[in-house]
DNA sequence: TGATGCTGCGTTTTT
DNA sequence: CGCAGCATCA
């Protein structure tokens, strides 16, 4: 029997000399290993990947080149030769999917259910875990609960109001953004910038951070960026607990790497202290999230910080083919921040990439719509098929189209289950029968549906809670028994406090998802929707049906909400065959054989914001998001991008998007336009072919052809291409060359002179609406 | 308390 | 333009 080459030894095994003898010796493990069944289907680098064990190791996964395989084999694999225990291993991802994903393939290789895993997760859910075993090392009790979005702006609404600062002024909102930022940074009200602290409220920004954090715990709750910051707080401040862990984990593995923010970074350089065993995995060129903290220089300095790292390269992609992957490859390459990697693929041949101009986005729906059908009469399944768009407002169109093709399609992202209205009151409910003192859950429910408990009433209450020190549902108690409030409020606030009690007392004896039902039918919460005539009703009222249903699946009510906050996620079944519509960013980590990417404009994508907010970083990052759109495809790929976007209902002309020129040509195939547009009505072939409007200096033959027969020679120059201007016809499409103070006449915006000129581009100081920048095409000599 | 009108905003999103 | 969130009025 042929065995693969002894391998047994290599030398990337032991980058660190001086380490303590192998356990049962070389020899013996070498034999386990080479005879490893896990092993087998490997390339060598992705063993490289899974039998580096020691030392820091940074394995840069491109798309498509079986991360997750070397990922979960390497799991497999410290377990197999025993250098790790199940619950000496952390294994940290950013998703509860990807979490899943591993502890399920891990399983599956191993040959049973791995149990014991305790420590993988996401960083939230193990920041969690570390903050309830010693929450109160960080001033909070071990039941604490945890916040989202919509209660944190809530609260810090609060204390921006009772800080009598104009709360239209200054946005809650913008508050909660800062502070995430600080806490993605691992900045405490005390460490931040007093120039930064400045940028809210005239100086008051850090003063309410600090507010917000003692409100916090004050409620014995924490938000989002605390299950991080208080976590690595936790760490870093006591060190024989810090010691502690760093001694369990053995092995750290961190999956999407790119992905992780300053406190996460610094969380993970502390627990790597110990053991030094960390195992980063990640794409520099697939970070798509910069601008919610993600730090791409986290993994391209990776280096520098753990010193002594061997870095491991997947290159070959087992996904798409050459064409596609030649095509991803020769964008990603026009970024300047990146470690660099070569992918190549054995999928030879296949289609080029298409890309086709059209005239608007109504054209750019019918024609992808028409690509579809007829890829579906070949046989090709629309599970199979992907539309990926920049902005979620592009996917209105295609849904359109699709209901009048009668094309099956699936939103994918979009809000979250428990992000609905209906569900967090519904939670709210399920919490204060669990919890009783979570004031935040009170408030939100105590008067919905009415029960005449208006904002005298509550105002009393709050100030009653307050004086006494106790929870809004002890101050209530407390507060029926006196005189108070009104007798009416007093009566309907009795009701609540002991319906809330009847129900609490009701936990041990009753099935949660009964207790749920009845929770909701007898506060009369269902029949608030029920009674409701508007057209969301008969939907919210499904959702707490799911609601109900996805509560089943956990063993009890406590158990249920102590998930519901991390890892509830939209009910997706597997369904019918259906077409796939979603974001560039919510198609990262998904393949389809066959990816349409609309828009591709300039402004639109790049996205004009991206660029203005981020600059140069900003652009980088868009072109990863196209790369990242590129590589999701299998076998086709096809770029749309339109001449005419209408944008708050303005109609904009557009320029192809400069990604369209960083293709390499021999990948793509430009394809000519099909008689789509001709239904146009009005808007005839000689608008259409007046492609100069939005020409780019894009140079296949087939793009020259195209332009040929648009009678354009000229290649307008590069520079900013944000252009706004209203198409409108012109009656001599040769007029194009102008001259800086010839006065013109546009349609729009009326007579004016020429201050400068770029290529086709004009700016003008127009004599009624001041200095516009248009297109040549859309000006008269006057 | 509910309805009505006004203002401002309009990229991507996980936990 | 369309929507959400808010304030104001009846």
């Amino acid at each position: 029997m042929t065995r693969p080459a002894p391998t047994t030894e290599p030398s990337g095994l032991r980058p660190v000399s001086g380490h303590q003898p192998a356990e049962g010796g070389i020899a013996a493990r070498a034999r386990a290993t080479a005879d490893a069944p896990y092993l087998r289907d490997l390339n060598p680098e992705q063993r490289e990947a899974v039998e580096t064990t020691d030392g820091p190791v940074l394995v840069l996964a491109g798309a498509g080149t079986g991360k997750t395989r070397a990922l979960t084999t390497r799991l497999t694999h410290l377990l197999t030769t025993r250098k790790a225990r199940p619950g000496e291993l952390l294994a940290v991802t950013f998703t509860n999917k990807a979490a899943r994903e591993m502890q399920a393939r891990t399983g599956d290789l191993i040959g049973n259910v791995v149990e014991g895993m305790r420590w993988l997760g996401t960083f939230h859910s193990i920041g969690v875990k570390m903050l309830r075993r010693d929450a109160e090392l960080v001033g909070l009790r071990s039941d604490f609960s945890i916040l989202d979005t919509d209660d944190q702006i809530r609260l810090l609404k609060q204390l921006i109001v009772a800080d009598n600062i104009d709360p239209k002024r200054w946005p809650a909102r913008q508050l909660a953004a800062f502070i995430d930022r600080w806490k993605n940074r691992g900045m405490t009200p005390d460490k931040v910038p007093a120039g930064e602290a400045f940028a809210f409220a005239n100086g008051k920004g850090a003063e309410l951070y600090g507010a917000y954090q003692q409100r916090l715990k004050i409620l014995n709750a924490a938000d989002f960026g605390d299950l991080l910051l208080e976590s690595f707080r936790l760490l870093q401040e006591n060190p024989d607990l810090l010691k502690s862990y760093q001694e369990r984990f053995r092995y750290m593995l961190v999956d999407e790497y790119q992905d992780t923010n300053a406190v996460q970074y610094l969380w993970l350089k502390l627990l790597a202290q110990g053991h030094g065993n960390i195992c980063c995995v990640g794409d520099d060129d697939q970070s798509i999230y910069g601008w919610r903290g993600a730090d791409v220089d986290n993994i391209l300095r990776f280096e520098k910080d753990f010193p002594g790292a061997k870095v491991i390269r997947l290159e070959r992609n087992y996904r798409s083919s050459e064409h596609i992957l030649g095509a991803a490859s020769g964008l990603i390459a026009h970024n300047e921040a990146r470690l660099g990697k070569t992918l190549h693929t054995e999928i030879d041949g296949g289609d080029r990439i298409a890309v086709q101009g059209v005239w608007d986005s109504g054209e750019e729906a019918r024609q992808i719509g028409e690509d579809i059908e007829q890829a579906q009469r070949g046989g090709h399944l629309l599970d199979e098929i992907a539309i990926l768009v920049r902005a979620s407002f592009q996917m209105r169109e295609f849904e359109e189209r699709f209901i009048t093709l009668g094309l099956p399609y699936r939103v994918i992202g979009g809000p979250r289950f428990y992000e609905r209205l209906e569900i967090r009151d519904a939670l709210a409910y399920l919490k204060l029968v669990v919890q009783g003192d979570n004031d935040l859950a009170f408030e939100r429910i105590v008067n919905v549906p009415k029960r005449g408990l208006g904002d005298a009433a509550l105002k009393i209450l709050h100030g009653f809670a307050r004086s006494a020190r106790v929870s809004l549902m002890q101050a209530a108690t407390s507060l029926i028994e006196t005189d108070e409030l009104t007798a009416r409020a007093r009566a309907s606030l009795k009701g609540f406090v002991e319906d809330i009690a009847r129900w609490r007392a009701m936990i041990d004896t009753t099935p949660h998802t009964e207790l749920a039902e009845i929770i909701l039918d007898e506060s009369g919460y269902t029949a608030m929707w029920q009674k409701d005539k508007s057209a969301n009703a008969p939907g919210r009222l499904e959702n707490l049906k799911e609601l109900v249903r996805a509560m089943g699946e956990y063993e009890n009510l406590a158990g249920f909400l102590e998930h519901v906050a991390l890892v509830m996620e939209r009910d997706s079944g597997p369904d019918e065959d259906k077409v796939n519509l979603m974001t560039l960013h919510s198609a990262k980590g998904l393949e389809f054989d066959t990816v349409f990417l609309p828009g591709w404009e300039e402004g639109l994508f790049p996205h004009q914001r991206a660029m203005d907010e981020s600059g140069h970083a900003g652009l980088e990052e868009e072109r990863r998001l196209a790369y990242v759109g590129l590589t999701r495809a299998r076998k086709r790929a096809k770029i749309t991008f339109a001449g005419n976007r209408r944008v708050h209902n303005l109609w904009q002309s557009a320029i192809p998007s400069r990604f369209l020129d960083e293709l390499p040509e021999a990948h793509v195939d430009v394809e000519e336009t099909s008689g789509g547009y001709g239904g146009l009505g009005g808007f005839g072939e000689s608008r259409f072919d007046r492609r100069q409007d939005f020409a780019s200096s894009y140079d296949t033959p087939g793009w020259q052809r195209a332009r040929r027969a648009a009678g354009d020679g000229a290649t307008p120059s590069r520079g900013p291409r944000t252009i706004e201007g209203e198409l409108v016809a012109t009656e001599d499409p040769a007029a194009s060359r102008h001259m800086v103070g010839e006065r013109i006449f546009h349609q729009k915006f009326g007579y004016g002179r020429i201050a400068a000129a770029d290529g086709n581009k004009l700016t003008i100081d127009f004599e009624k609406s001041g200095r516009k920048k248009v297109l040549d095409s859309f000006v008269e000599r006057h």
